[in-house]
DNA sequence: ACAAATATAAACCGATTGGTCTATTTTATC
DNA sequence: GATAAAATAGACCAATCGGTTTATATTTGT
């Protein structure tokens, strides 16, 4: 790894965040510059544009969670105790414990016409997401955990919205009550669900 | 009505599309100057700030969808009636016919920190909406459509957090499929939960 | 129709925006 | 440790930001 190559990827990480609290437009090249104590010139001489920092913060952003969750849910073995162990990571990890909650929702609302790179890859995580929920419910259907009639695409798409949805109230409402009932709402249907 | 309050109102009607479309931040003063057909002095004589038009679009794009709804709620006489045209509304008039999607979701992502005084209207919203659904449900009760297991604060937050998932879906994906899917998967639950 | 009050246009403000450029420093190679 | 190459600081740029001011239009009440 060249001193380039780290001082891009420290900019990322320090950039993360920030984009992801304040929103694109909401976020000023020099609010990185005082982040990472660096100077335009350090900026641009490893980004072309304060669009791409943008691009690769949101890929950082998903790719950190996509791996956190990935973790989480292999170390389960039954298809309930992934679920389970994925809603649980949204209820603590994403909006208990982190900062500025989901990309996909804070990117996903701004980038609608103005920024069609990023829309792309917000993209690519929602379908991202949804397939994860829906291939272990898939995996439940081959243990026989679940009956054939527990619809996976169905499943996956009530779950992502409500958890979505959840997010937006939570952190609109600084409470995380909501979030709650949507986690305890989704464990129950998945129980009633089960073999 | 003066002509100011007049000049005002255009003013608030020309900017609301606008902050819900390209968000807080990514609209500027000079946006709604080439919207309005104004010169700064027009705007500023009217308005303190560019946040008190802001506050004042989204108020006028949650009362405006406010009374749309109720207007579609009213025409309807059954508890199952009314949830339907609640959840027709969202499916067909606020995605497909609508251009910039619902106004909780654009500016309750936006106003984290930033902005307290629109937040807390997004919350009044959030509470308004809920209370529609929660409402009817228990009318529902009343007039013996829904039988009390049918409970209405769940009910209202599962039904809440899906739609606003849905259009965040949909909006990323340019795609009103998992908009008509969660629409499906609520009607059904209604009529599951009908005596 | 006229006068007082109101509302708007447009020049102007300092600050900040994203971005460039060059001189200097830091890094890597030998 | 010298040197070539790579990376950064910081002055600089035009454009735009939100906002102010004042002179001119436009309403309004009479």
């Amino acid at each position: 790894m060249t001193k380039a190559e780290r001082t891009r990827q420290f900019i990322i990480e320090k950039a993360a965040p920030i984009f992801n609290q304040k929103g694109i437009a909401g976020t000023s090249m020099s609010d990185i510059m005082e982040a990472t104590k660096l100077a335009k010139g350090g900026l641009y001489g490893n980004f072309e544009s304060k669009e791409e920092i943008c691009l690769e913060a949101y890929k950082y952003l998903t790719k950190n969670l996509s791996d956190e969750i990935n973790k989480s849910i292999d170390a389960k073995t039954t298809a309930k105790d992934k679920l389970f162990a994925l809603l649980d990571f949204y209820e603590n990890k994403l909006f208990k414990a982190n900062n500025a909650g989901c990309p996909i929702l804070n990117f996903g609302t701004e980038v609608d016409d103005t920024n069609p790179a990023i829309k792309q890859k917000v993209n690519e995580s929602i379908d991202r997401f949804r397939g994860r929920i829906s291939n272990i419910i898939k995996l439940g259907h081959e243990r026989g955990e679940f009956p054939k009639t527990f619809n996976a695409d169905l499943f996956a798409t009530k779950m992502f919205t409500m958890i979505e949805g959840a997010i937006l109230i939570s952190k609109v409402q600084n409470d995380p009550k909501h979030m709650h009932v949507v986690i305890e709402i989704l464990k129950a249907e998945i129980e009633q669900n089960s073999i």
